[in-house]
DNA sequence: AGCTTACGTTAGCAAAGGCTTACCAATCTC
DNA sequence: GAGATTGGTAAGCCTTTGCTAACGTAAGCT
């Protein structure tokens, strides 16, 4: 998960990512949509490959890359996770917040009977 | 969502996230769970708190830090739709091959049939 | 066989990133 | 007010990273 996280930081490896999400496509034919080198992009296949984003696939002098979204689970789950218990956090933060408040309110009303009885 | 995703990217700051997302916490607090120095963890905070994925909170000397899960929704929704869409077109792949797999077998059984007849 | 196409690899460079030490400011505490 | 806590900032040092240019290699093409 280290690696795909490592690897989904760079924009550019990103956009690569999306490119091969739907068809399989050689590296120059990816290269052709960035202003970076070919080797450049090539570098960044190879970061992708190693964490397992992208799956490739030779035929002749061509080399397919495509998405491999499995990769991507390891990342999500972790994010799942700190997503659901995050959110149950903020939950009970708002439900006690509102509780404190009632609480404020009623004291509040107390406190102005007594100041109304006073006079 | 790009500045969450360079965030994640770093081991001790996903761990800093993980120790800050039920309770908030100081810089010393948190600087004492890491073998390195606080000044480090200083600047790791900064980098959190950039991306949106922390708050603070001062209270005399102190800084109190909190994770803040709605910072991940950028990465999470970019991820979602990866995700939903690729495993979409796996599927596709499969039914695809499967069906091409009939279709071959079928073709097979026809050309043993003509072998017979031609014996 | 010779040229071309498609890619990976290497070396080298500048920028970015993570770390430490030293220092500074603000706030408690006595 | 003096010293101690707490934590941000700056400077400097490696290491990593993204890039290019040059080269190597294997598979088409003529």
């Amino acid at each position: 998960m280290d690696a795909a996280a490592r690897a989904l930081a760079e924009p550019t490896r990103r956009e690569i990512l999306r490119l091969v999400r739907d068809d399989e496509r050689t590296v120059g034919d990816i290269a052709d949509n960035f202003p970076v080198s070919r080797p450049a992009i090539s570098q960044h296949l190879r970061v992708l490959e190693e964490a397992e984003l992208v799956t490739v696939r030779s035929e002749g002098t061509r080399r397919y890359y495509r998405a491999r979204p499995e990769g991507l689970t390891g990342l999500r789950d972790w994010l799942d996770g700190f997503w659901a218990l995050g959110l149950d956090r903020l939950r009970l933060e708002v439900e006690r917040e509102q509780w404190q408040q009632r609480k404020e309110r009623s004291a509040s009303r107390r406190a102005h009977r007594q100041e109304e009885s006073h006079e």
